[in-house]
DNA sequence: GCGTTTATATGAACATTGTTCATATTATGT
DNA sequence: ACATAATATGAACAATGTTCATATAAACGC
């Protein structure tokens, strides 16, 4: 279930053995659950320990500072996220498709994580440049598969139509999030209201 | 510059002399200013305090919480993010005018009050409710404006679109930020392809 | 004007938080 | 089996959000 970080991240120092490798999911899964119900500052250091079973010097053997776990949360969700689309995505053939199973994948993951808003918005509050990197480097790479799929586009601007989709799941996603909506709704809502809005547009012209 | 509070907001209690007026402006304001640099956990009530030149006390006369005065610097940025729109949409007669100008109303306060992110997105750091109540009564009202423009809509969901385009906006804000643009070329981005996107979709169909 | 009440101002004191540290225990490599 | 590194622990510290008793200023009735 947990992947072990690749590259190293700031604040961070990953255990050396099993034992602490026990200790470090227990404190970063006893957080991210803690940080479902209450947010950032709600939730103390003494919590997640109480939660993880840890004493609280454990806490800062694998975390400089609280943010610093907070900033490892922010890192592997975005691995996460990005798994989950490329999963999506794989076996679609057509872009309609893809932006359909895309959307579908975000607006899933942020019903079974609702906390990936806490975590990725609230990264404006902890490290700025961490959260514009964040999309900045999704946008990139959301523009550059948009530009492989140019001849299935109504237009060329695909850096517009990235950030502009991204809007679009964020947002659904919120949504889905605000009404606890089952798959089903969340399918309805995509082959009922996002489809045809990508298909014809919002406005109906004469 | 500063408005009065029209109706109560929890948790502030507001002044009921010019003192008080006074004194309750220097908080809200020295706030605002430390809360562009730095985050609400970063900032001390002292801080606070200090650059209003007030004491400690006073600021617990007309804040209940630290949080009570985040979340009055929300409410105010609501009111003047709504003041906004509805002054640059009143002189539209079709919605798609009011589309564009909507977008264009919200994307230029982003560039010119980029710290709007920091307080709304943030907010999610701050209380969760307060974020979800500001998006919830937005799309209300988004969706109550779309209803009765509803024979020029392609889709009867109004309530979907609104949270789809409350996510175009937001996004196309938070580029226009990154990229720091000009007004020209938010209208660019607007004309060339908000427009075509929300006219005619972004998949191309045969 | 004067006296009373309400509103506001103040900073020391309190409880809780994030963080550190000295010390004890466990794992690893030879 | 031993030495070294890694990990575990909770009491102690500095800083924070908040409260409170006390002092001053404004508002109001007469």
């Amino acid at each position: 279930m947990n992947q072990r970080p690749s590259k190293p991240i700031p604040g961070v120092n990953l255990p050396k053995t099993q034992l602490g490798w026990d200790k470090f999911y227990a404190l970063t899964g006893a957080a991210e659950k803690l940080f479902t119900r209450s947010s950032f500052h709600e939730v103390s250091v003494s919590d997640i320990c109480r939660a993880a079973h840890t004493a609280v010097g454990t806490f800062y053997i694998y975390f400089e500072t609280k943010t610093d776990l907070y900033r490892y949360l922010v890192e592997d969700y975005k691995r996460r996220i990005k798994q989950s689309l490329s999963e999506s995505i794989a076996p679609c053939t057509t872009r309609l498709e893809r932006e359909r199973e895309g959307c579908k994948a975000f607006v899933m993951f942020s019903v079974k994580n609702p906390t990936v808003y806490n975590i990725i918005w609230g990264s404006l509050a902890v490290d700025k440049q961490l959260f514009k990197d964040y999309y900045v480097s999704f946008a990139k790479s959301y523009a550059r598969a948009l530009t492989e799929d140019r001849e299935e586009l109504c237009n060329p601007d695909v850096m517009t139509l990235s950030y502009a989709l991204m809007g679009i799941s964020s947002f659904l996603g919120l949504r889905a999030i605000f009404e606890k909506m089952s798959e089903a709704e969340v399918d309805k809502m995509l082959d009922e209201s996002f489809l045809p809005m990508i298909k014809e547009g919002i406005i109906r012209m004469p």
